[in-house]
DNA sequence: GCATGGTACGAACGGTCGTTCTATTTGTCA
DNA sequence: TGACAAATAGAACGACCGTTCGTACCATGC
């Protein structure tokens, strides 16, 4: 394909960037211009709109989620050590892709509840998707024997996430390094409390 | 105090309710000034610049959050039910102060944990208050014996945000209706982890 | 009843916003 | 290499941004 395709890369590349750190309502036009070296009218031509660009933005930033997060994951075997493997991955993931500020993704799930609309509507589906994974993996462990089979599936995936949300908080909000060992600990008693 | 007072309160209600539907970025001198029916010129003489505003806007949703949760949670017994208290009135408080939309310091946390400056001071500033007293109140829950002596206090409070942050996540952005039962339960976990 | 000072208004500033046009350059393929 | 399309630039638009300034209102204390 052409060249088009590499410039919008490029362009959702530094997107994805400045929305980890000033958050998506920060990607206008000008400064998105501005930050690839491209002028407001051509970048504007690779979206029809805002909005178009603030969704492939959430796009992008998914697709880096899965690349870095759930495939290194499924690469460990089935069953616990593939729940570790998320948990771990998930933990520092941005600092891995070079963002090295917040989760854009979370970002986006703030900013966006209460606005109804094509991002939203992103945001939303990206986050049932990465539920459903989870707990596609959660299941798998209880049939490898690694979680008891009377585990509450939903319950464990939404004590995992508030695990992760209170990382990030305590991490990016509070500048606590101490967070990094409290997530940890908090999930160990998690998988404890969920085996046989 | 003067009229002044007055009007400067009303502009914080209305900047809080805003903030709480589409974060604090969209508090504009503007909007502010229409949703008042104000002029820019007379909002803006209130507060010496935007920045001011927001940080009263903080100030603002803090005090409430203390008139909300705090006050109620003082009634109750000191130990387990303070506690309690405290985590029932956290889910739901934003709901009971008629802003119907999500916590408005949690998308303040969001918003500025990457930009320095005074905004973000402030967030930074009301949160570790707040993480105090929970700590307190875990630690007067010891001292009642409700909670076991040998209790990491630190992690209880971090697992407890987790849960709110959980919480808020699935009943904001998911919308759905399950997960208030979802933090209690996780809740209840959490404290019978902690007993004696 | 009148001066005084806090309170609000209206107009204007330079700048940026998203978006729309029309050119011009650049890349691709016969 | 030449033709044609894709990609980018440039200028302009109306709207809104935060902020400043000069002026009017209006409540209060004498």
């Amino acid at each position: 394909m052409g060249k088009g395709e590499d410039t919008r890369n490029l362009i959702l590349e530094a997107a994805v960037a400045q929305a980890s750190e000033f958050g998506f309502e920060s990607l206008t036009i000008g400064s998105l211009a501005e930050r690839t070296g491209l002028s407001k009218s051509g970048l504007f031509a690779h979206f029809g709109s805002r909005e178009e660009l603030q969704v492939a933005a959430i796009e992008a930033a998914a697709a880096r989620f899965t690349e870095m997060v759930f495939a290194p994951a499924l690469k460990a075997p089935r069953g616990l050590p593939r729940i570790r493997a998320l948990f771990d991955g998930w933990l520092d993931w941005t600092v891995r892709s070079g963002l090295g500020h917040g989760c854009p993704m979370q970002a986006a799930a703030i900013e966006f509840d209460d606005r109804p609309g094509a991002v939203r509507d992103a945001v939303v589906w990206h986050y049932e998707r990465l539920e459903r994974e989870l707990a596609r993996a959660v299941e798998l462990a209880m049939g490898q024997g690694h979680l008891r089979p009377n585990l509450d599936v939903a319950q464990f995936v939404f004590d995992m996430l508030g695990v992760i949300f209170a990382y990030y908080h305590g991490s990016r909000l509070m500048k606590r390094d101490v967070s990094a060992a409290r997530a940890r600990a908090a999930f160990e008693r998690l998988v404890a409390a969920a085996t046989p």
